[in-house]
RNA sequence: GGAGAGAUGGCCGAGUGGUCGAAGGCACCUGACUCGAAAUCAGGCAUACCGGUAACGGUAUCGUAGGUUCGAAUCCUACUCUCUCCGCCA
């Protein structure tokens, strides 16, 4: 959510940024609602100064005048009650209205319509030099045995796999490794309940605007599944005023459940995009002056894991019109698929400015005694563990249809150095 | 699933119709004392919005939404959440 003063104050500049991201805003509402709520503000408080005036002289008053002078009292009483429902429609409005504006691009964000205008800002390692031509991970793991989609079908529907043996393992390992590694770089792990209330997405910016991407429970008790660990560890927070000292850093693997609405007939085969997958997540809570030098850290921590598993991969900065919502400045790190012969995301890192912060009432003190200020909020995937898999099959696949394992692995995987059949 | 209790400031906690933005304590800040610190003493210390260059003034906020009343932290209703006990359960 936007700071509605700083819109107020800087109207023009602000839209201007806003449609870069693309997409049709309409702001025009805002200037007219917000005039009209402080106008309206202002009538009531000078009602509400009048009528607290005469109640005190009630106070000490006898019965006769407090008949009399309550009888008028009521009337403005009732104006005030007529006021406060109009101040509180404009404010319903206004509200909405904000929680649907996504976050405003940073300056250093490069214009763009779509994933196009996306620039590599580097590039690390290199392509495998297969001397065949490579498979793709689902063919890979399928002939393995070690991946069995049909049976998903047939259990969960679409978008659903089932990974046996080694390469469930492989997923459990990648998992243990990524925590370890982030731990080491001071990240404290968190594991956070996998379903969530309507204001902690609210307060991520999930919700309102993309509640339709939400699975959520069926009971009297509304919950939602996590669509990342962003959701629960990022709101781990809300209402609080940080005493620690800043940047707070946390590491959180869990399931990550997307109904993915509006991607039908994408990556439809694979394990590239699923109705469940697990990441990795990291979250920093930094100081509002230092939160793009945290992301620049954010990134490198992602990308370190990337480097330890030999995986060739480049930095990509997203232009203004293909980032999230919430995103003032967001890189992907996009590993290279063999298989594909693509570059694909496999981690996103963003900075979200004050933008969750103010939705989730998440602030600090610059030192004790000071007021509260927000905080700054970023996350990253370090790394989504499904889209790993992907990658290690693809990368380190033999031209039998078996594959190696990196060797950081080795000690995770009980020994085992290579995938073989079932 | 059954029974009960509760939700107040950064934290703990008092407060049953106006004198309450709210006692007291903790934490924190400033000053005094001290070589320094601790202890002690004095003072300060909620948030948001509106008006004002400022000093300052005003309004709202005691889980949420309604209601009663001239007036609600306090009374009534509904809701949400939390806790305790019993049952069940990984």
């Amino acid at each position: 959510m936007l700071d509605l003063k700083e819109i107020a104050k800087n109207f023009d500049a602000v839209v201007a940024r806003l449609n870069d991201r693309g997409g049709a805003l309409d702001l025009s509402r805002f200037s007219a609602l917000f005039g009209e709520r402080r106008q309206l503000n202002i009538e009531l408080e000078a009602k509400q100064a009048t009528r607290n005036k005469v109640q005190d002289t009630l106070k000490s008053a006898d019965n006769e005048t407090r008949k009399t002078v309550g009888a008028q009292m009521k009337a403005l009483g009732q104006e005030i009650k007529d006021a406060e429902g109009r101040l509180k429609a404009l404010e319903d409005q206004l509200n909405e209205l904000i929680l649907n504006v996504p976050n405003v691009p940073h300056e250093s964000v490069p214009k763009g319509q779509d994933e196009h205008g996306n620039q590599c800002v580097r590039t690390w390692g290199e392509k495998p030099n297969l001397l065949f031509t490579p498979k793709q991970h689902f063919e890979l793991g399928e002939k393995l045995g070690l991946l069995d989609f049909e049976r998903a079908v047939k259990v969960s529907g679409t978008r659903f796999a089932f990974s046996k043996g080694a390469l469930a393992r492989l997923e459990r390992a990648l998992t243990a490794f990524m925590i370890d590694e982030h731990t080491r770089q001071g990240y404290l792990e968190l594991l956070p309940p996998y379903l969530v209330t309507r204001a902690s997405m609210t307060g991520t910016g999930q919700l309102p605007k993309f509640e339709a991407d939400a699975f959520k429970t069926a009971g009297e008790r509304e919950l939602f599944l996590i669509p990342t660990a962003e959701v629960p560890v990022t709101n781990f927070h809300a209402d609080e005023i940080l005493e620690q000292p800043l940047p707070v850093r946390y590491v959180a693997a869990s399931p990550c459940f997307r109904a993915e609405a509006g991607s039908a007939g994408k990556d439809t085969r694979g394990l590239i995009r699923m109705h469940q997958f697990h990441k990795v997540e990291l979250v920093k809570f930094a100081h509002p002056d230092r939160s793009f030098e945290e992301l620049e850290a954010l990134t490198r921590d992602a990308a370190s894991i990337l480097e330890k598993l030999g995986l060739h991969h480049r930095v990509m900065l997203l232009c203004t019109g293909d980032m999230g919502f919430a995103s003032a400045k967001t890189y992907d790190l996009e590993v290279w698929l063999p298989g594909q012969n693509a570059f694909r995301e496999i981690s996103s890192c963003s900075c979200f400015t004050d933008f969750q912060a103010r939705r989730a009432k998440i602030r600090f003190r610059e030192k004790a005694g000071d007021k509260p200020r927000l905080v700054h909020t970023l996350n990253g995937s370090g790394l989504a563990v499904g889209r790993t898999v992907v990658a290690i099959l693809e990368n380190y696949q033999r031209e039998d249809g078996t594959v190696a394992l990196p060797k950081v692995l080795h000690p995770y995987m009980g020994g085992l150095t290579e995938l073989l059949p079932l």
